[in-house]
DNA sequence: CGAGCTATTGAAGGAGCTCAATATAGGTGG
DNA sequence: CCACCTATATTGAGCTCCTTCAATAGCTCG
């Protein structure tokens, strides 16, 4: 049994985040196992049989649902540090396919064994639920009716957020998603995403080359994303 | 301590669905208090302090959060039999406001004495993720492209579900909710929603009678509403 | 039974989409 | 290292579905 969680930088935002080194260690059963992906890889997909959640150790992925041949929805983007699966508990099986957006590596948690440590850790349990909760509230922002300008600038806001929580740079944005799932996952065209990244540009708001986003006005920026994130 | 549960229709879908009758008794201990409301009354509002969850036990709700003043959106409406307050666990905060839209009544259960008893009880933690699953899965439904009449189509044959669940007819619903609650929850126009609606009777895919909905060709709705509901 | 909502229906306007034409980036082989 | 090629991104112009505004009809409850 290898090391999972104590070399793991992303352990105080994960979902051993509040137990001690004792603790931590008899955690580490609840990892079936490390699964390392190239970009564009399935983690898991829509149908698959529900054994665990997945934390992310490393890179980005988007989960996304199938409609109907050939077109999907984006239903969110996961960071370092974030877990993937809570949509999948309540049927048993995975409600989405969760893709890698470049080369990334993921714990695989068992579901079974968690609970049954959680009976054990109070503080494991009610972590769970706060993520669980966390996740509801991610994508209950995404429900209401929203211009696309608030719903662009929100987004920035959000991944800087997360990013920075997994200790990276809060303005310096690589974005590893396309203008395409950007838009799909904002319920906006990909046009639009670029219309509304090059008027924010123009308003010095943020700097824009290709995948490499610099926010310069946060304030502005949230200004925007007002009524999106209260 | 008065019987809550036992006596209650809603046991075989609310929280304790899983809970034999020994257990069903213990369970009873996490309720705090039994609720009456009027029509319009708050069960609880944005920004107050979590303490637990509310299982309605007979009426209806709706959960808003309000933008900036005056405009607010209707997350969710609830059922008698269903759960509210996922969303306040991660912040210990309640994130929306919730409405009785008729008369009703709900039962608070103390999330920290749900949560000891969870430790015991491995079957009633499973059933609270998965309720916690339930509603994501409910609310990522919500965040999708998706056009005016998926939007109504997939509204009533979700509450004709969830109605038929808790014990009501499938087919007769009297809506408690607006049209305007309604429209503000899908994301319309209110006078989109009529339209849908009267298009839909034209086609005698449902009957309309104010706030007395009859779904008659359930087929037809589910083909409308196939790409939400897959 | 009538005052005040709530719902329906009609007509005009707009935010963002679609379609189309470049421009740019990123990977590949010479 | 550069030219090539393909995928991705940007920009422009007309169109569409839904919204907004306005007027009428229908409930609901004193």
């Amino acid at each position: 049994m290898p090391p999972y969680c104590t070399l793991c930088p992303h352990t105080g935002i994960c979902l051993p985040a509040d137990l001690d080194t004792d603790e931590l260690k008899r955690f580490e059963d609840v990892i079936l196992k490390q699964k390392s992906l190239e970009r564009g890889q399935y983690l898991f997909c829509s149908g698959d049989a529900f054994k665990g959640l997945f934390a992310i150790r490393s890179g980005c992925f988007k989960t996304t649902v199938i409609y109907d041949e050939g077109s999907e929805h984006v239903q969110h983007f996961h960071l370092a540090g974030e877990l993937i699966g809570f949509d999948a508990v309540y049927q048993s099986r995975h409600a989405s396919s969760a893709i890698a957006l470049s080369d990334a590596s993921a714990c695989y948690i068992s579901f079974a064994t968690m609970m049954q440590l959680a009976e054990q850790f109070l503080k494991l349990q009610f972590r769970l639920f706060r993520l669980f909760s966390r996740y509801a509230l991610r994508t209950s922002s995404l429900t209401g009716d929203y211009s696309a300008e608030e719903r662009v600038a929100a987004f920035l806001l959000s991944l800087s957020a997360r990013l920075s929580a997994a200790g990276s740079s809060a303005s310096e944005l690589d974005l590893a998603m396309s203008r395409e799932d950007i838009a799909n996952h904002l319920r906006l065209a990909s046009e639009t995403v670029s219309r509304v990244l090059a008027k924010f540009k123009m308003e010095h708001l943020i700097d824009v080359k290709g995948k490499r986003i610099t926010l310069i006005r946060l304030d502005g920026l949230r200004e925007l994303a007002a009524r999106m994130v209260p």
